[in-house]
DNA sequence: TATGAATGAGTGTTCATTCAT
DNA sequence: GATGAATGAACACTCATTCAT
């Protein structure tokens, strides 16, 4: 007669397991509906919890999702940093940086619009944990500049940050098509060329000027010489 | 015996008088609380009509919000346009495009969120007027590098899309600060870096085979005054 | 330059042919819409006019409704009458009468729905002329029994009225599988089945009083015989 | 300083309590109102609740207008049922099914007005639950009239279904004016009449012809005795 | 600590009807 | 008489978040 109804057997996990399991379901809920129409109890239903206990570890859903892109965000750039300090040379190097933002791009789109368009144009970005981890990402490609410049491989009049926007900028606009479901992006083509126009735009050479007047020169004096040496020949 | 609400008083206008007037009024409560905070109750008090009535000439609250942008990035095309042709010289016109793509921007930095953070990721963009608004907005870049390649002036290697991706790309991407309204943004300043790393990074120097041409005449003209020296010394 | 949009040609015609006009289309969305999704902006289209001019003519959407289904309803009954005077016979009458109702619906199964839940539902239908029609429509039958009741067909104890709400309660009991689109009726069958079960349950019998007469006779001359007999015993 | 609304106290109550709370105050609202009229804000309001806790408990208005009359409609079965199966006689049952029919119409003539007009003219009828209830409800009559002629009680060219129709048909017809508040019902006469003219109409009775020529027969018969005792007494 | 029932704010959209032109 | 622009009321439904148990 008294048919309670089973109260769901209550799985006590440490709560680090918790946190894990409603991140990874959130990733999947987020990435599969956007955030507006991810719900909090698909989350929930999927990571095996009630709607409640997520509010334990998350203050919102706003929350939620900065921690999963934070999350994605940081594994990315450790992921990056241990195999970028093995590439050598400045061209190298770039076209790795280059190629990695797009291939995470690639990897995650859905995960890379939310970042674009949920938090980077948040008011409250500059507080997030989210805009420490990109600093970091994207310090590398300022130093490169910086050294490149210093030995005076790169022209001494470039912005570091400034390259720093032209890079990612360049990477992030070559991508808004297929991120928009606009059909595929080959990485590596695109990488070669974004690497190719940096740094060609950026290595030094003697100045245009310069190097016009020593040929002018050089010539001239070697017409000279020519002819002194032809009016010896005579 | 029941007060009966006195209906407004009607008040006829002609119809492009009533889109107008609600696009202006449409525009400053989206710039001002943003798309989804923006009541179609408050756009319509403020353009003097009710609610209903803005159904009349827009489909929805989302088209309301693109003709609105749609219309802004009209207006910046043309105006664009009238004054880009009356600039000479590569280095200019970048400059040019640079700037006053910096200068849209920072005059309307409310409606350049809304355009990037809910039109650009929308996966109906391409289908919008405003998709086609941008690629006429944008093909100016590459038609400069088109150019510039044809008469030297740029190397010939260069992807003249690539070129377009870089500047608006590292247009946008300087903005974002500014955008969440983290400091100004010094346009002409920016504008002349922006300018000065694209064009140095794109403009032709004397190929490597001229070079190698000249190398080989000074090395046989060396020779040769070698030659006649140690006939001086014979 | 002043391209003012050319004002609609204004057609006028009698307000009887607008009327009509108005009616026509009123049915055919109606029938295909229903009432409450259909659209008085897609009425006046289809019937050439404006919003506004319906209600020169209809004083509301209601009233457009009742007079379409009054109209629609007063030519089956004309139809009927021209027709239903012809036939002879009490069973040949009723069986005409189920037949022509039946036929009515399945003709109009759409209207004839919206007469049974918006109309005869209505607090006001006893207001409308859609009551008084029907009544004309039902008297029929009334009269019927009547008269084949006085000329001693049917059993003198029947409810004429009570009959009618049998015959029609029937007939659109049997319909309503048909009107929700399940399926066919087969409306020869069901009519003869109806008239048939109507017919026989109301036909007269020797009367339960002639029967009675009968046996108070026959006990009474049994009674007799009985004396006769005793007599003979005697 | 911000005034914040008191959250309302927190009452945790049992499903099934909150359940039949909403329902208790659906059909109250729902029979004062009509559907349309209705409004799931007073519903909730009686029932003690929010608006949104009735959409834990019901998909949407609709729905809950039919489980409040499919959850009425049941207990009407109930009742029913226990009190008809001791009933006995073929008559005593059809007066019984009538009788109870209008009794139920005329005890909730809102629901049966909101059962009669919104969901059996509704497409999606045949998948409800009432639809079910309703198979089960009339049923009885099917049975009813199988049995009475298997027994030779009816007549056995009359169609179980058919009847129902008549018998259903019937009851309804002669309600509709009370359902429009147009003066009451006599419930018991009513019954009396339609079990009357169903009964007399289904039941078995030696054909006419039979009965005629038994009854000539009789009749002669019972002169020829008359003449007979009279000669003998004359 | 987990549960999950209950909260309640919040708004875009439709369309019959009106009435100035 | 016809037009059709303008009115404006009206409301079901969602779901993040809370908190009593």
């Amino acid at each position: 007669m008294a048919e309670k109804k089973v109260r769901k057997r209550v799985n006590r996990l440490p709560a680090e397991q918790r946190i894990a399991d409603i991140m990874v379901s959130a990733r999947a809920v987020f990435t599969t509906k956007g955030y507006e129409s991810a719900l909090i109890s698909d989350i929930a239903e999927r990571a095996g919890v009630v709607d409640g206990s997520i509010y334990r570890f998350f203050a919102n859903k706003r929350e939620l999702l900065m921690r999963v892109i934070e999350d994605w965000y940081e594994k990315i750039i450790l992921e990056e940093e241990e195999r970028y300090y093995a590439v050598r040379g400045t061209w190298n190097r770039i076209r790795f940086i280059v190629f990695h933002h797009l291939q995470a791009i690639v990897r995650e789109p859905a995960l890379t619009k939310l970042a674009f368009t949920e938090l980077r144009a948040d008011p409250q970005y500059r507080q997030m944990r989210l805009y420490k981890l990109n600093q970091t990402y994207t310090r590398k490609v300022v130093e490169l500049v910086r050294e490149a410049i210093d030995v005076g491989e790169f022209r001494s009049d470039v912005s570091p940050s400034l390259v720093r926007s032209m890079l990612y900028g360049c990477v992030e606009h070559s991508t808004w098509a297929f991120l928009r479901n606009e059909g595929n992006l080959d990485i590596d083509q695109t990488a070669d060329r974004i690497a190719e126009i940096l740094y060609n735009g950026l290595v030094a050479r003697h100045s245009e000027g310069d190097i016009l007047v020593l040929a002018d020169r050089l010539e001239a004096a070697t017409t000279r010489l020519e002819r002194l040496s032809g009016a010896n020949d005579a």
